[in-house]
RNA sequence: GCCCGCGUGGUGGAACGGUAGACACAGGGGACUUAAAAUCCCUAGGCCGAAAGGCCAUGCCGGUUCGAAUCCGGCCGCGGGUACCA
């Protein structure tokens, strides 16, 4: 053979990895562990760019890790429970089940020609009755800890389809599905208590230093930690039952600048003047559209004077209205509210719209009060003038301000500070098939009952149609009967499965012992935990990285993880996306119409169809069927192999920003892998005699390619590795050095190049008569003394304008370098006689001649 | 609105406060070839210049510094997140 041939390189040495066990994780107490995650995929059925370059980082650090000395784990697994499986079964029959399998399958087949690192021995599936089955004995064990709870809560439900939507399937106002106008229902819920952790999931972030800063604020932002007063109003004219409204402020330092109490829609007073009809139309009003942001943010503040008075708690003549209002949300806070116009802009577009009075408490330091056109809302840590104040001085900070008014409160007895969550509990009932049975019994006599350990799993039942709306288990004529596991009476079981966002909660706990008959083996979790490196995309910021770290806390309060691992995730590294350029034209009636990157003609003007029509270029947009700008990883493989498509997007890029995949590029992959293979090719017969001034010159460059190539992996900066690689590439190509220390660079280059393209390393590797598999092989490690330069080229600028260069050798005194420098010619023309004020010598840097 | 992040050649991107543009793509020129492909070599920020060289350049304006793409302040633009959160 005398071509680069991946078609016929790659499955060979895919064979020999899995021969050798290369990658099956072992526990070994002798080394040290690492575990690199990268996120599950969902099994659509077909791989995308984006798994590759996901996979291949994982792939990249793993097989680092693994030659650096360390145990590595690196499994895989699916994301398989969901609504898309129940939707193609609608769509076009056949089962959940048959369709979700048949895609695992298909993807697995496209995932093991890229070669990557995993131990497939640990694969499983969360719709595998034996994962979720441990899940369920987990949900129980939850209930016992006090984590798990009932209650009613509101819900978009869609009156065609039967089912509950989540806020993203409904699009203005409308199931996404079935188009009919969704409805706000209350219905009884399964919840887990993250919201006893909110403190503490907030105050962890702190200690996840190798995660993005940026995902750790997202997180804080959305539990959303307020620190305010509550307190109660005397209420007059309210319904029997109604004597007090309590309203939550994080603003109690604005209590004089009161002008109206306002309720949500949904707060019980409301609900108690709903006999009075116009309230009842007000209410329904409020009620209609969506809780989309959209909807919200276009929504006009509208609002109802119910005629309820409340009296100020600072001066009981002071008599307030209390609205119904629109912007009130009931799940924050008490439901209720008191406004200040003056400092809150939607209290002052209310007050406005509905003429209350808008009084300033307080104004900018050195100002005057005066009319407001617009609400004043300073920082909380600027200092204003109290105008109207009630507790702390006149001049002072809103967080004092806050912080007096609050003492104020308690100490007078009308009120108490209190801290509040943004973060409400987990609603886990979904009215669907496809997910993990609740594993609870509904018992006439015993109430709501877990199911027995040993009836555990709760398995979906196989017989189910999906040919009417609605949840198949609540219909399913059999399923639900089943014995109370406290009574013995028949009983009911419950038909709401889990949300999926519960299987991926633990996924990573489950891989340290995939096959156990608990939930997680306590010394496998001890000796795999935490996962070192977990990497996926930036969408996943915020549910599935909290509910991950909520659950780890959970699983540790039910004794299903050691205490070191409450923070599931080491590190987090999120990868950004492959995009790619979108072909568009318009057709006769001015729609779009996008086209396939195959049909494409480029040239120097632009792009045409085959048939010459111009081409709209629309750049780097995200792959996606609709726009027709998706490359298939399979065509790639199938042209180039998987080291070029593996290549092509760790390269050019940094991996945390997006990557335009372009077919040269991905020729020009191809092209440089073709080389290295053909340079290590031709030396299996070179014959050069030794060089030793060239020979040594080619290991100080192959010494400052490993150490660069490490530092940018150990860095995550593969583009900054493949850069290097391939000036070293260059460097040994052009190098007149012997046969021998060519060869030598040139299996160190395999060692380099294994982590991103590791079926061309094993080539070259064994081509070259390296020992085993390179896969097995110790990362090299740089020579230090090779690092070093004998000699440096320093720059010399004049007033910090670069006008000459020097070479000294590398340790010669700065004063030597002064001397050399001042003495330089071009130097001496520069300063044309002007005295030396000032020179900067920074070692093996720059010189700096201030005249 | 608020909170983040980012603005560097034709393009993707490099650059501990120290030679701006590594590496790659696209481009230009050449070698080899009957020809093409492949491969190899050279060139390549802009302007002026025959050249040597000079001047200008990291979104814009200012500041700190011997020295700023990098630090600080203000503006402009782009991207992302998020919200009637009281």
């Amino acid at each position: 053979m005398s071509r680069y041939e991946p078609s016929q390189t790659e499955p060979k040495w895919q064979a020999a990895w899995d021969a050798a066990g290369t990658f099956t994780a072992r526990r070994d107490p002798a080394k040290p562990k690492y575990y690199v995650l990268e996120m599950f995929p969902y099994p659509s059925g077909r791989i995308h760019m984006g798994h590759v370059r996901n996979y291949t980082m994982g792939d990249v650090v793993a097989r680092y890790k693994a030659a650096s000395g360390f145990s590595v784990l690196h499994p895989m697994g699916w994301d398989a429970f969901g609504m898309p499986a129940e939707n193609a079964a609608m769509e076009r029959g056949g089962h959940p089940k048959d369709w979700t399998y048949g895609n695992i399958a298909d993807m697995r087949a496209q995932m093991k020609p890229l070669g990557l690192s995993i131990d497939w021995s640990r694969e499983f599936a969360t719709c595998d009755p034996e994962y979720y089955g441990q899940q369920q004995a987990m949900f129980i064990d939850m209930m016992e800890a006090g984590l798990v709870y009932r209650k009613n809560a509101v819900v978009n439900w869609d009156p065609v389809d039967m089912t509950v939507l989540a806020n993203e399937q409904v699009i203005d106002g409308r199931g996404w599905r079935s188009g009919a106008l969704v409805e706000r229902r209350e219905l009884t819920q399964w919840f887990f208590k993250i919201s006893d952790y909110s403190e503490e999931l907030l105050d962890a972030l702190d200690t996840l230093k190798d995660w993005p800063e940026k995902v750790r604020l997202m997180q804080a932002n959305w539990i959303g930690k307020s620190r305010g007063l509550q307190f109660a109003f005397k209420t007059v004219n309210a319904p029997a039952g109604f004597d007090t409204l309590e309203v939550y402020t994080t603003r109690p330092d604005t209590l004089m600048g009161a002008s109206f109490a306002a309720i949500s829609a949904d707060h019980p007073l409301a609900k108690a003047l709903e006999s009075d009809p116009k309230v009842a139309a007000f209410v329904a009003e409020c009620r209609k559209g969506g809780t989309s942001a959209e909807e919200i943010e276009t929504a006009e503040k509208i609002g109802f004077d119910t005629g309820i008075r409340v009296k100020h708690p600072l001066d009981p003549a002071w008599e307030l209205p209390v609205w119904i209002a629109n912007f009130i949300l009931m799940d924050y806070g008490t439901g209720a509210i008191f406004g200040c116009p003056a400092h809150d802009q939607r209290d002052f577009d209310f007050a406005t719209k509905y003429a209350l009075p808008i009084k300033p408490v307080f104004t900018a330091e050195g100002g005057a009060e005066a009319t407001l056109t617009e609400a004043f809302v300073p920082m909380k840590s600027e200092r204003v003038r109290y105008i109207r104040a009630f507790a702390g001085n006149e001049t002072q900070t809103g967080e004092e301000a806050i912080a007096a008014a609050i003492a104020h409160a308690e100490s007078h007895g009308y009120g108490t500070g209190v801290t509040k969550f943004r973060l409400r509990d987990w609603g886990i009932s979904r009215q669907r098939y496809w997910g993990c049975p609740i594993p609870v019994v509904h018992c006439a006599t015993c109430g709501v009952v877990a199911e027995s350990k040993a009836n555990l799993p709760v398995r979906l039942p196989d017989d189910v149609t999906f040919d009417i709306p609605g949840n198949p288990l609540d219909r399913h004529p059999t399923w639900r009967d089943c014995t109370c596991p406290k009574c013995g009476a028949p009983a009911r079981r419950e038909t709401d499965t889990m949300d999926t966002f519960v299987d991926s909660s633990w996924y990573y706990a489950r891989f340290t012992a995939p096959r156990a008959t608990t939930p997680t083996v306590a010394e496998d979790a001890a000796y795999w935990m935490n996962v070192d490196q977990y990497i996926g995309g930036i969408e996943h910021a915020i549910l599935h990285l909290l509910y991950s770290r909520f659950f780890a806390r959970a699983m540790q309060k039910t004794g299903h993880l050691p205490a070191k691992a409450i923070e599931p995730f080491n590190a987090l590294f999120t990868q950004g996306m492959v995009t790619h350029e979108i072909y568009k034209t318009t057709d006769a009636n001015g729609r779009p119409v996008y086209h396939l990157p195959e049909d494409i003609i480029r040239s120097e003007s632009g792009a045409t169809l085959r048939n010459g029509t111009v081409v709209e270029v629309i750049p780097s947009a995200k792959m996606s069927k609709s726009k027709k700008n998706v490359v298939d990883p399979m065509n790639i493989i199938a042209s180039f192999g998987a080291d070029t498509a593996r290549w092509f997007v760790m390269s050019d890029s940094p991996p945390e920003r997006d990557v335009e995949w372009t077919a040269s590029g991905a020729e020009a992959a191809h092209k440089h892998l073709s080389r290295v293979w053909r340079i290590a090719h031709d030396l299996t017969t070179a014959d050069t005699a030794p060089n030793p001034a060239e020979d040594a010159a080619l290991a100080k460059a192959t010494a400052k390619a490993v150490d660069e190539v490490t530092r940018g992996i150990e860095g995550f900066a593969f583009n900054k590795a493949i850069a290097k690689l391939y000036e070293f590439t260059n460097t040994l190509a052009r190098s007149g050095a012997g046969a021998a220390a060519k060869r030598n660079a040139m299996l160190t280059m395999a060692q380099l190049m294994q982590p991103m393209t590791p079926h061309l390393a094993e080539e070259v590797w064994s081509t070259l008569g390296g020992a085993g598999l390179v896969a097995q092989a110790p990362w090299p490690k740089a020579d230090p003394a090779l690092l070093v330069d004998d000699s440096v080229t320093l720059p010399i600028q004049i007033n910090g304008k670069r006008r000459a260069e020097i070479t000294v050798p590398a340790d010669m005194p700065a004063t030597e370098v002064e001397k050399i420098a001042l003495a330089d010619e071009a130097v001496i023309k520069f300063l044309a006689g002007a005295p030396v004020k000032k020179i900067i010598v920074v070692p093996g840097r720059i010189i700096n001649v201030v005249a």
